[in-house]
DNA sequence: AGCCCGTCGGTTTTT
DNA sequence: CCGACGGGCT
């Protein structure tokens, strides 16, 4: 016995002086304290390119050699992607340990909690997300609901704009009244209608079993809040806690970081206030710049030496920031990387941008740059159409992150809504979005279809078959009952897909008689996602919150993954980096976007927007500005090249005029 | 009354 | 490229 006590505490003593990992001479001063911070809270702010996710990824490292089971770490990041490169990549310099983190975004981290305990709020645990398109389709419905109810004549909120206000209210822990104080002052003296819609709203989906992106944050507060049972499991199960872009974390996530650190007080959050760029999403500031306010001893570490990009960039992008008005807390300053000085292109229009663009990659792709190392960047997605279709004349295969996602197609939302249906037979908008793909079914049958089946007692297919065929005998659904009945037999999403195709591909030829062979391709690409899934509940909400993206690259066959081209809004681009950067569109009215134009917050948002393209840039980064862009933007003077570039020094940037032969 | 289909206008950013 | 709108049809 005491022979066996002895060895594992010299084994102990030992481990606690040599780590397998070599901390010391794999990172920098101010990279090493951070990552060798262990108890208590803590916030590092880290600027761009200064190695924060490699410091996130050798304190989780640490955390796992200093004997933390990693079982009770819980990793928060912006995207699910995000989580998993960090898991990857620390499992690399550590071992499999690390596959028991639990990493993903908030919201896949709440939809597991109420996926096993939801029981307790009302839903079935069956219930499905919805999306924001689906969320103002109720909206909709709520809102018409109440127009009829008191006759409003004349102008109402729309139900985005309605969505606003309620997503807004959940995500920074306001009251209705004072956002639509602020925001819609004329509709002050509908408040109570407003709020007479959002029960309406909620009711119509607890009846349909169906959430939204805020409930899955909402409901997991009030579960911890008010279930200690749930809460004791969960203080229990997570006791470190690590949060990366915590400076777009908004209120309600902020409170849930807070109700999950609770007694163990075990936070490390990272960020940068000056790469915050989600407040439209409800995303504070405050949260990062005060959060040492919210313990009685945190530590703050800074992270200011950028390994990423040469001098040349990071004095532009420095420069961006010092014409804020803010001041944000850092400059960067580099290793000493010397390159080229970044430029500014003047274009006459789209099309030569496009052409410029082009022409640039192909070139730096015959001097040995690959193409993987090359990103176009830009405000809006729209803002790369002309660029796409250049690319597809000269073969350059590319992905494109941001705008539409594959499951915003049209043709999938299709799909999804029957699977939607097999898994939650009470989901109303995925029964409305089938029913009006039946011939002679519109808004109205289909509206009192659903309340029908809303309305009966038991919600499997087979009773609801049998019952609205009694009842609706002027419409024959029998086809599509029977593809259902048939459907929600089988486990696995692929069969399904398969079986509800035998249906919806004679109807998609119908719709979409001129595409309707790309959108069989989105449906086989469709496949082949869900054939990595076992169970049809899980494919739809997991998908739903950790979306693919609709990224094309038609052109190139599926080269090399190497030899493909990055097209990606800003806000998708987070955190990544190339050697070589484009910024397309750099001009008043696209950049900032024209309806930020009258508010300083937003334009001081927009700022570091451009802030953070500009310091994706390893080597290379090109800001083009074309003059004639689009002619129906109001008043915006397009002539004029973004004002981000004003007053900035003339060795800052190299302005340049593209010569045609 | 309710459905279908063609046309046109206006595009932020995302879980 | 989507959604709103309206004319014409059942």
């Amino acid at each position: 016995m005491k022979k066996i006590r002895l060895k594992r505490f010299v084994q102990q003593e030992n481990q606690s002086r040599t780590y397998k990992i070599d901390y010391e001479s794999l990172l920098n001063e101010e990279q090493l304290k951070a990552v060798c911070h262990k108890e208590g809270p803590a916030i590092a702010v880290a600027g761009a390119g200064t190695g924060k996710t490699r410091t996130l990824i050798y304190r989780l490292a640490r955390l796992i050699e200093d004997g933390i089971d990693a079982k009770s770490i819980l990793l928060l990041t912006f995207t699910r992607r995000a989580a998993q490169e960090m898991l990857v990549r620390t499992a690399g310099l550590l071992d499999d340990r690390v596959s028991k983190v639990f990493g993903g975004t908030f919201h896949s981290f709440c939809l597991s909690i109420l996926k096993k305990s939801t029981n307790k709020l009302g839903y079935s645990d069956n219930f499905n997300v919805i999306d924001q398109s689906d969320s103002e389709e109720l909206i909709s419905i709520a809102r018409q609901e109440i127009i009829n109810k008191y006759k409003i004549k004349g102008k109402f909120l729309n139900k985005s704009q309605l969505l606003w206000i309620y997503s807004s209210s959940i995500n920074r822990s306001e009251p209705v009244l004072d956002l639509l104080i602020r925001q819609h002052p004329k509709y002050v003296d509908s408040y109570d209608k407003i709020v007479e819609i959002y029960s309406e709203y909620n009711k119509i989906k607890l009846k349909s079993n169906v959430m939204d992106y805020d409930d899955l944050l909402v409901k997991t507060k009030e579960l911890l809040k008010t279930d200690e049972l749930t809460y004791t499991k969960i203080q229990e199960r997570f006791k470190y806690i690590m949060v990366d872009e915590y400076q777009d974390t908004n209120r309600l996530q902020h409170e849930l970081v807070l109700l999950l650190a609770g007694k163990n007080n075990n936070v490390f959050v990272v960020g940068d206030d000056a790469q915050s760029i989600y407040s439209f999403r409800g995303s504070e500031l405050n949260n990062i710049l005060f959060f040492p306010d919210n313990f009685e001893h945190c530590s703050i570490y800074y992270i200011k030496q950028n390994y990423r990009s040469t001098q040349q960039v990071l004095n532009l992008a420095n420069a961006v920031l010092k014409n804020s008005l803010l001041s944000y807390n850092k400059e960067l300053y580099s290793i000493d990387k010397q390159g080229e000085l970044p430029k500014l292109v003047f274009a006459k229009d789209a099309i030569e941008q496009a052409m410029f663009v082009a022409q640039t990659i192909v070139e730096s792709n015959e001097d040995g740059v690959n193409l993987k190392d090359i990103a176009v960047l830009f405000r809006s997605s729209f803002h790369s159409y002309e660029l796409e279709m250049e690319l597809n004349t000269l073969k350059i295969p590319y992905v494109k992150f941001g705008g539409i996602k594959l499951l915003e197609a049209a043709h999938i939302k299709d799909i999804n809504a029957y699977l939607r249906v097999v898994s939650n037979p009470a989901d109303f908008t995925a029964w409305n979005r089938i029913l009006k793909l039946e011939n002679n079914i519109g808004d109205k049958t289909a509206y009192s279809i659903i309340q029908f089946i809303q309305s009966l007692e038991e919600h499997n297919i087979e009773n609801i078959a049998t019952q609205v065929t009694l009842k609706f005998t002027r419409i024959n659904l029998d086809n599509l009952f029977k593809i259902l009945t048939k459907s929600s037999l089988l486990e696995q999403p692929k069969e399904v897909i398969h079986t509800v195709n035998q249906h919806y591909f004679p109807l998609l030829e119908k719709i979409y008689k001129l595409d309707s062979l790309e959108r069989v391709k989105d449906i086989e690409l469709y496949l082949t996602i869900a054939s990595k899934y076992k169970n049809l509940d899980d494919f739809l909400n997991e998908n739903l919150i950790n979306p693919v993206n609709h990224s094309v690259s038609e052109n190139g066959m599926e080269s090399d993954e190497d030899e493909v081209l990055t097209l990606s809004t800003i806000h998708s681009a987070k955190g990544l980096e190339w050697k070589v950067v484009f910024i397309i569109s750099a001009v008043e009215g696209s950049f900032p976007n024209y309806r930020s134009a009258s508010d300083v917050e937003q334009l001081e948002e927009e700022r570091r927007l451009f802030y953070v393209a500009v310091t994706r840039a390893k080597d290379d980064l090109y800001v083009v500005a074309p003059s004639h862009l689009r002619e129906s933007f109001y008043g915006v003077d397009l002539n004029k090249v973004t004002r981000f570039l004003d007053n900035i020094e003339e060795d800052t940037i190299e302005k340049c005029i593209i010569e045609s032969d």
